[in-house]
DNA sequence: TAACCGTAGACAACTAGACAAATCTAATTT
DNA sequence: AAATTAGATTTGTCTAGTTGTCTACGGTTA
């Protein structure tokens, strides 16, 4: 029976209201202020107890905002079949998607050799945030063959949804044809848009989607929260 | 009868000075280092002194802080009627609350027994502290059906008194259905708030207020401080 | 010698306050 | 209606002061 000190014993109590459903996932904690008045402590001592929560992955703070409680992770499947919304969906959650960029740009030396028809050196990039629940789990980046698929710009600003997209383009299936795994430090930029603290991991996917006549539809690489996405693989059984 | 030991002595000049009233109660002691330089001695013999005090309950010492001088125990009524501020008045003493929550939040299993008219699954929960000639002497936490006393918040925020705020409510009388009565030990929160160290005992009552007709109105559990606090208990003849 | 008392110092835990940086809110202006 | 601005709010960081805990050391006493 060690003792507790008095910021563990604030941190046990916080756990508490959180495993009894108080606060809900993605919603704002009190203030360190109030915290620290609820608890008849110093505000560096609920400090001590929210970094601790923190450190475990539980809460995340955003300077002159406040703290906020993070959702459960998010299991994401990859296979031969990789569609944003209906993983989501099979998994409970709400997905949704934030645009950051979408246009027409030079290629990247990388960009060029995956997609190989491109003989003009310009891309369609399209660029966002993935939400599930309201939680930023991953940053993208798709990459299509311009001169193929122009209209997906507009396509893509009304639907929402890269899928139904490519339908109105006359892609109505497409599959994976390889996905690479690696894992990198989020950089401020990326911190920030998913919400987690500079330096945390995130998971990078590269992978490639083609058409059923094995031409090359989009390249992608997105960026998963580790603290919010666990990338799963198994057979694709319901779809052969 | 040997001879006193330097700790004793310093003991019994800080004894010297309380008695004297240098001191009021509830007020700061000079802190160890300059005790120890008025004195002469080292601070830890200074502390040994302090903590001597500290055993018969005569200080309190706030790590971080200072060592503080206690209030004389309050003696508190238990009976049919139990209200707060008549209780402490009675024995010549201010009594003030602070609030800690007060808010409209889930029912935990225990409460929705006892406020068996909740179907809702929630409760408004009203928790802070008692003081007696500002010394802390419980923490209490008291639950209310919300729909039926929603507009309590707004009330004790300007009453700040329980029994004015269920007034305006509607309720002009209530009284105790039952007490239980039980020990707990301090965690280093609740000892912080009531200003004790940590592990000292605590007395807990559990009870049930009712109104005229048998309907539940308060369900509360309340921590008193068991160096601050004598409950008494005996048959109310004063409101027959 | 062994036990006890007081000294001495170092570090940890918590308090207290101040300020900076990022954000949020609401009023004002365009 | 949209953009801007100013003030208030909130978290991050820093310095300083106070009590709690631990180890070590020397002198006195049984």
């Amino acid at each position: 029976m060690g003792k507790l000190g008095l910021w563990q014993s604030i941190a046990e109590m916080l756990l508490d209201d959180i495993g009894q459903k108080k606060f809900k996932a993605g919603e704002k904690l009190p203030t360190e202020l109030m915290l620290s008045k609820r608890f008849g402590v110093n505000r560096h001592t609920v400090r001590r107890a929210l970094q601790h929560l923190a450190e475990k992955g539980i809460v995340w703070s955003k300077r002159g905002s406040g703290v906020y409680l993070k959702a459960p992770p998010t299991e994401y499947p990859i296979g031969t079949r990789v569609r944003f919304s209906q993983n989501l969906t099979l998994d409970g959650r709400l997905p949704t998607r934030k645009t950051l960029t979408l246009e027409i740009r030079a290629a990247s030396v990388e960009e060029r050799n995956a997609l190989n028809v491109i003989d003009n050196g310009e891309v369609l990039a399209y660029s966002g945030i993935s939400f599930a629940d309201g939680q930023p789990i991953a940053l993208f980046n798709s990459i299509f063959d311009p001169l193929r698929f122009g209209r997906l710009i507009e396509r893509i600003k009304l639907n929402n949804s890269v899928t139904k997209s490519l339908n109105d383009c006359g892609i109505n299936d497409y599959t994976r044809a390889w996905t690479k795994i690696t894992a990198h430090l989020a950089d401020p930029v990326k911190a920030n848009h998913l919400q987690i603290n500079d330096g945390q991991p995130l998971l990078c996917t590269t992978s490639l989607n083609i058409a059923p006549d094995g031409t090359p539809i989009e390249y992608g690489k997105t960026f998963f929260s580790a603290e919010h996405v666990v990338l799963s693989h198994s057979d694709d059984l319901s779809y052969s």
